[in-house]
DNA sequence: CTTGACCTTCCAGCCGGGGGAAACCCTATG
DNA sequence: CATAGGGTTTCCCCCGGCTGGAAGGTCAAG
């Protein structure tokens, strides 16, 4: 299986399987032209580590995972410590992400749209009163 | 104002205000031992951008924001495009987010997290039965 | 033989900064 | 006057997670 056909199998293009080996999570064997050869074990990695970066794993998060995934001696609360720490950032972004969106909802909704200069967004961006009128 | 004092007035390290400068956000004059020299519209426009940034927007719309800001000829129509645009971004984020945030809390949710290898939060990465075993 | 598709390596850039080196400036103190 | 300390300057490299492109090697088809 060469890169291009891993690509294929996997969704993933071919820079980010090489951007991968180089990271160190799947290290293919190398034909005797220099190109890579992916065993199936190889692209059900590659696999593993697109599901993982889909569900916003960081790389290397997903080195962790797949080391445990082929660790017959793992116990699943190494898994279920990195997947709920994962957990807990990603509803840090989501409340992060929803107080901006709250507050710009709000200004968005009061904010006329016209062709006016006056407008409640940059009222509200601006720390003082006078903006520079440079 | 030195950048010191800039920083302190805006709660920006002084290292992203030089990083602003370089991306020509706020230029500010230079005193004769070659000190940045820091006026109260310079200082307002760092914190204009401050805020912005705390509600998510990019460089580039902190760019066009400021422009708009020190513009007596803009429309409020414009400032009100960009930010809705971010709005639109913000919810697709947070909808992105979410979609992870449910499968992941499912996965949390049924895995037993204790010293049994079998865990469902790998079954689901793992795209095929069997793990490699090497 | 040539063409085109694929593969290889390497280098650079994106965003929004952070870390740290080497050198300069200013003030205060001994 | 020397020096110690704090601030400031420029410079370059690093982070994550890729992505693009250049320059060259390989392979199968026409």
């Amino acid at each position: 299986m060469t890169i291009g056909e891993a690509a294929a199998a996997t969704g993933l293009p071919a820079k980010t399987i090489r951007y991968y080996e180089a990271e160190g999570l799947v290290t293919p064997l190398r034909g005797p032209n220099g190109y890579r050869r992916y065993r199936d074990s190889d692209v059900a990695k590659l696999a593993f580590v697109a599901r993982a970066r889909a569900l916003g794993f960081t790389l290397d998060d997903c080195r962790a995972l797949l080391a445990l995934w082929t660790d017959r001696g793992r116990t699943s609360a190494e898994v279920k410590r990195i997947a709920a720490q994962h957990l807990d950032a990603i509803a840090a972004r989501i409340a992060s992400l929803q107080g901006m969106q709250a507050q710009l909802r709000h200004l968005v909704a009061a904010c006329a749209g016209d062709d006016r200069p006056d407008c409640p967004i940059l009222d509200s961006l601006a720390p003082c009163e006078p903006p520079p009128a440079r």
